[in-house]
DNA sequence: GTGCAAGCTCAAGCCGACTTGAACGCAAGT
DNA sequence: ACTTGCGTTCAAGTCGGCTTGAGCTTGCAC
């Protein structure tokens, strides 16, 4: 029963809507490893096709590179900084929450007061926008 | 005074946080021009600094890409779906809000209930983890 | 008038995350 | 025996968003 579990990488692929290119590359670059090799040919079992959800998961959007993610499922034993990533990761999350939502009602703000205008030069703006560049000029 | 308030590419660049290099190649893509030019110089006047602030909010976080940013800038006019792409936008941004939610969340579980083990093999992720996979597989 | 920093243009390079193409391997079906 | 159809490797290409470098021009200070 155990053998029925492990799946070629097509199927893998297809399952999480992956191409089989992106999974070999994500070996290339140390994130996954076929639980075994056939003639060549690569099978994965249910530990690994749930290890390539979490990498997929944690990618999208760009929400980490696939390097912290290798650090991240390296583990404490592997990686110093383990938690440390999260957390930065939870803060940068945070932040970017703000962001986006400020950024969808300024959107908003644009439908409905500029029907019949291009978005710029309007100062409803000048606010918002000056407010972040201020967050992001403290550091350069 | 109105000439008082036109600025040379460097001190926009500056001011906004950018490289003048970036401002360039914004202007390369159609997004902005400089209001003047003198010796071949750019200068630029509130307007056009208004102009850049607002590429560079909508472009953070890769949030709109800088060709939807221009045919958002270039108005009603010239674009047809002016509104259409604002509108898809903002649908965009609300998922993505709940993506961030949800994996920021996911990660603060990670944090409380691993602190001694890599973050796969737990049980806890499979619903999430494959929530989001049903989701993605309904289009392909 | 001589330097030299800053600007300009244009082409090429870089990074991350893949994809694509060429050339080949292996196993099963007819 | 041979074709079909995935699979493999490795190198190179793609895309977006810039940056960098070469080579030339300008503006300003001394």
């Amino acid at each position: 029963m155990a053998d029925a579990d492990i799946q070629p990488i097509h199927t893998v692929a297809r399952l999480l809507g992956l191409r089989a290119s992106a999974i070999r590359y994500y070996e290339e670059r140390g994130l996954v490893e076929p639980a075994l090799r056939l003639a060549g040919r690569r099978w994965y079992s249910p530990e690994q096709v749930r290890r390539l959800a979490i990498i997929q998961y944690w990618q999208a959007y760009g929400l980490m590179s696939l390097e912290e993610i290798a650090d991240v499922l390296a583990g404490p034993k592997a990686t110093r900084g383990w938690a440390e990533i999260i957390e930065q990761r939870i803060t940068a999350l945070d932040e970017q929450l703000r962001e986006i939502a400020g950024a969808r009602d300024h959107l908003r703000h644009v439908l409905s007061h500029h029907e019949n205008s291009a978005p710029d030069g309007c100062e409803h703006y000048e606010a918002r926008l000056f407010n972040g560049l201020q967050a992001r000029n403290r550091t350069p």
